[in-house]
RNA sequence: GCGGACGUGGCGAAACUGGUAGACGCAAGGGACUUAAAAUCCCUCGGAGCGAUCCAUGCGGGUUCGAUCCCCGCCGUCCGCACCA
């Protein structure tokens, strides 16, 4: 028997809430936690009897406490990881800390605390934050990239990546800070000034550690072709970054030299060897050991390159820098002619990284060479006549042609095309020799350069190599691991703390048992989270960092999300470091992340008071009337101005705390809305208005579940014989909803599976309008089915209430242990469909039919419509479209 | 400068990538219940028109029976790279 009263009445609509109590998060959720920990239902088991599928979210920096952003990456992981659980997958989804890095060591500086104390604080505040998000992590897998247990195997792996010449020593410029002593990153550098102590920042070489990722440029660019599911966009950002282009290395012979300058040849590289006979000089770059030697012998050529090396590096800098060079009265002769010879510049344009460090330069059809041309009087050839021009009359002044055209001024290329003339250019000078080698050869080059590791910083992992004054270097043994970082460290002396520590750095050749000293350089924090991932699937290994056949298992991860700032330098690191460990023995593939995920940020609108200070969201209050919106100080009432919607950041202030969030409404609620509304790739902007309505949800669900539960059939009830229509229409909704839900959760569209969980719950609510006092048996389990499937829907998102509805349904385990209910697809399609009738594209009426009609009969029905009749005016059709299931089309 | 993405109601958006434009939600307005408020429920909600209907997806063209979706040309916003030879 129905009571009447617990249905929403049909004018009235006070009764549910009267008798259904409210939902309570605050002691809903704690309940639930409690219990998933207690009957370990995250924990991740190998079972290779179930498909295995790795969720992964971009672990966190432990800087103090979650925000927003963070809320976002881990709710959508979490519907993944939990929706996956439910379809039957074997779920890995570990969660850990990227827990070295520099502002560890800012915190140390300023409050005189040690960094490892200040981030293992911060982690346990942080992971009890996601603890009470109610996510469905293995806890059991957590590691710490700061944890010796961790960084000992990464430095192994460094060991071995050296053994398989995967690591080089080198020279490299750096940003260094005069007055910390340190070097600097390019983003701390602003306006040429150091970040921190606005000391002016100078180029300095140091020996640094490099890993050879270059060795992998290729395949690191073939293989993006392979990563189908990742955002096109990435895989762009990568493709430039890498950056390849084809060319030619090309050797000039010098023809005229001063007399401390022993070369015999300059090689350039170009991609342009079809403009060769518009050469008017040869530039090298101020770094390129030719222009040092030149300098050595000339005074004011010196001057110059030392000039260069003050030159910024920053995008203004660049963007604003004049060309400059200096003559280093060096002449080469053209290949193509030996009695044509060339100017040879330095030139603060040109760098040293890319290609050979030299260039020739073609005023004609390169705008920087044709800027520095014009500046030097070095004049201009045009040798490419575009397709609209005379190439009698065809002259280039201040605007260079890099478009396509026919070759002029080239002799034997002359009439070519680009492409022609590149090949002739190529096959000429690959035969003809100079100093017993071909002049020129064919190249692929690259703008990737090799990624330096070495930080002369104390909070990170140290590299494991001594300095021996008789041996050099040699790596410390691997029995020694790992090299540990000294806990009495003092920061307030400047510089590299492990650099001024008393004994640490001093230690005994392994080699010749000399006094010698280890590397104070500690690595890139880009190292540790380049192979966390791998990991996890053993995390408690001690003998190595991984076991491959557990790895191999695992990996690659099968979504991954995070955010875009990580598009290029983690992603790319983590491909080469899966190669890298492939050819150690590590694991044995290639690609990480099979599946990656691109969230879009969290923003808020932005709130100024009189004086022009930012005021928190929470030290205002909003009004509206009618479309307007004002702003009010809590404190003193005076209005405040509501600002341009932006990233939340601390500057800005415009950030909501996520505990006061879940104190105030709930996990749930916060993942949900997270989830609601904004496609999860673009931007959310966080709202109160729009949380409470996510608030007025989970009540709404609650109330629903709470009248489903009063008349559904009891757990486990089969499924009658006979089904009456109305059992078979609620059967439907079901099954339809839960297709589009399964559908959208698999794609990433947490909006619109959200938008479809909200239409199911609207059409239940509305279905429920006419149910009468006595329930029949089939439609008491249709409504069981209907209310165990809402409850399932919800429980990727809103865990708890799901958890909650799930009981009070009388499941006696728990909804995340449950399975994903089998959805019929003769059930999830209606056999009806409505068929709008156009005439002439527009719609005049539409059509009710069977889905199977033939289109014979549609077309019929279609023209006798009343509304077809009137827009035809008599007119006979001259054609009818009939798209089965979609549409019909008449022309008139 | 080079490369890319996006532009739909007051707002966030949806539209099975060629087939009823605006689902779902937020805000707003009206109403019911209440002594009142909260909560809840009902109705309206792109523009014009009493209506049949007409106009409308940044702007202008094109292809098509049919275009938010494809093509061409503009305008605007955002992102990445940037002296890469």
């Amino acid at each position: 028997m129905l009571p009447r009263r617990s249905l929403r009445p049909a004018s009235n609509g006070s009764f549910s809430s009267m008798i259904n109590e409210r939902y309570n998060p605050r002691e809903a959720e704690p309940k639930w936690q409690r219990i998933w920990e207690t009957r370990g239902t995250f924990v991740t088991r190998n079972d290779t009897s179930r498909p295995k599928y790795y969720v992964l979210e971009m672990f966190p920096y432990p800087s103090g406490r979650i925000h927003m952003g963070h809320v976002r990456n881990y709710a959508m992981g979490d519907v993944v990881a939990r929706y996956r659980r439910a379809k039957g997958f074997n779920v890995l989804h570990p969660m850990g800390w990227d827990a070295f890095g520099l502002p560890a060591e800012n915190a140390a500086r300023q409050n005189k605390t040690n960094p490892a104390t200040w981030t293992y604080a911060n982690i346990a505040t942080m992971r009890s934050q996601l603890k009470s998000m109610g996510l469905s992590l293995d806890w059991s897998r957590e590691i710490a990239t700061c944890d010796s247990s961790y960084y000992k195997h990464q430095q192994r792996m460094f060991l071995d990546f050296l053994k398989a010449g995967l690591v080089e020593r080198k020279q490299s410029k750096v940003n260094w800070d005069p007055v910390d002593q340190t070097v600097l990153a390019n983003e701390q550098v602003i306006d040429g000034k150091a970040w921190r102590s606005g000391a002016t920042v100078v180029q300095r070489e140091l020996t640094q550690w490099f890993l050879k990722i270059t060795d992998f440029s290729k395949d690191l660019l073939d293989s993006l072709d392979t990563l189908e599911r990742w955002p096109e966009k990435v895989r762009l950002m990568q493709k430039n970054w890498i950056g390849r282009s084809e060319g030619m290395k090309v050797r000039f012979e010098v023809a005229a030299s001063n007399s401390n300058v022993a070369t015999k040849e300059i090689e350039v590289f170009t991609t342009r060897p079809d403009t060769l006979f518009g050469a008017r000089f040869i530039a090298l770059s101020p770094d390129h050991p030719l222009a040092k030697q030149a300098a050595a012998g000339n005074a004011a050529l010196a001057d110059f390159v030392a000039e260069c090396a003050k030159q910024g590096t920053s995008a203004a800098a660049i963007e604003t820098a004049e060309k400059k060079g200096f003559d280093t009265g060096l002449r080469v002769t053209h290949p193509f002619d030996p009695d044509w010879t060339l100017p040879v510049y330095v030139a603060n344009f040109v760098l040293i990284e890319y290609g050979t460090g030299a260039i020739f330069g073609c005023p004609a059809h390169d705008q920087r060479d044709l800027d520095f041309s014009n500046i030097y009087g070095l004049g201009n050839t045009p040798v490419v006549c575009p397709p609209d021009q005379d190439p009698a009359t065809f002259v280039v002044d201040k605007t260079a042609f890099d478009g396509d055209g026919v070759l002029i001024n080239s002799r034997f290329l002359d009439g070519m095309r680009i492409e022609a003339a590149k090949e002739e250019v190529a096959r000429r000078l690959t035969a003809t020799e100079l100093f017993g080698r071909p002049v020129a050869e064919r190249t692929v080059n690259y703008r990737l350069r090799d990624w330096g590791i070495s930080r002369q910083r104390y909070w990170g992992c140290p590299i494991p190599i001594i300095h021996c004054e008789a041996c050099g270097v040699v790596p410390a043994p691997a029995d020694q691991l790992p090299i540990t970082l000294p806990t009495d460290v003092d920061f307030s002396v400047t510089g590299n703390p492990l650099d001024h520590h008393p004994t640490w750095k001093h230690v005994e050749c392994p080699n010749c048992g000399k006094p010698s000293v280890r590397e104070t350089d500690t690595m890139d924090t880009f190292v540790d989270s380049s192979w966390y991932f791998a990991r996890f699937t053993d995390p408690t290994l001690e003998s190595a960092a991984t076991d491959p056949a557990i790895a191999n298992h695992w990996l690659p991860v099968d979504q991954y999300i995070g955010g875009i700032e990580h598009a290029i330098l983690h992603l790319l690191y983590s491909r080469f470091f899966t190669r890298a460990m492939e050819k150690t023995g590590y694991l044995n593939l290639k690609e990480p992340f099979a599946g990656l995920f691109t969230q879009g940020m969290v923003v808020h609108e932005t709130y100024k008071n009189n004086d022009g200070d930012w005021v928190t969201p929470a030290e205002i209050r909003i009004e509206a009337s009618g479309e307007k919106r004002r702003a009010f100080g809590l404190n003193d009432g005076a209005e405040v101005e509501i600002g341009p919607i932006e990233k939340m950041s601390k500057s800005k202030k415009n950030v909501v705390d996520p505990d006061d969030i879940i104190g105030t409404y709930g996990a749930d609620t916060a993942r949900w809305f997270m989830l609601s509304d904004s496609p999860p790739d673009r931007d959310i902007i966080w709202s109160d208005e729009g949380v409470q309505g996510a608030s007025r949800y989970v009540q709404q669900v609650w109330r629903l579940i709470g009248d489903l539960a009063a008349i559904a059939a009891p757990v486990g009830a089969s499924e009658p014989t006979s089904l009456s229509d109305s059992a078979v229409a609620i059967r439907r909704l079901t099954h339809r909803h839960l297709q589009q839900v399964e559908q959208n959760i698999e794609r990433l569209r947490f909006n619109t599976a959200i938008a479809e969980i909200r239409k199911f719950s609207n059409s239940l609510i509305d279905s429920l309008d006419s149910v009468t006092e006595s329930i029949a048996p089939d439609v008491a389990f249709a409504y069981r089915e209907a209310a165990d499937g809402l409850a399932m829907a919800i429980s990727p998102m809103m865990p708890h209430l799901a958890e909650e509805s799930w009981e009070r349904l009388g499941h006696p385990i728990t909804i995340a242990e449950a399975e994903w209910p089998v959805v019929d697809p003769r059930l999830a399609t209606d056999t009806m469909v409505l068929m709008p009738v156009q005439v002439n594209g527009k719609k005049r009426g539409e059509l009710s039919v069977d889905r199977q009609l033939d289109a014979a009969t549609i077309e019929k029905l279609a023209l006798e419509h009343e509304g077809v009749q009137r827009a035809l005016e008599g007119r006979a059709p001259r054609k009818v479209i009939v798209v089965p299931g979609r549409i019909v089309n008449v022309v008139a």
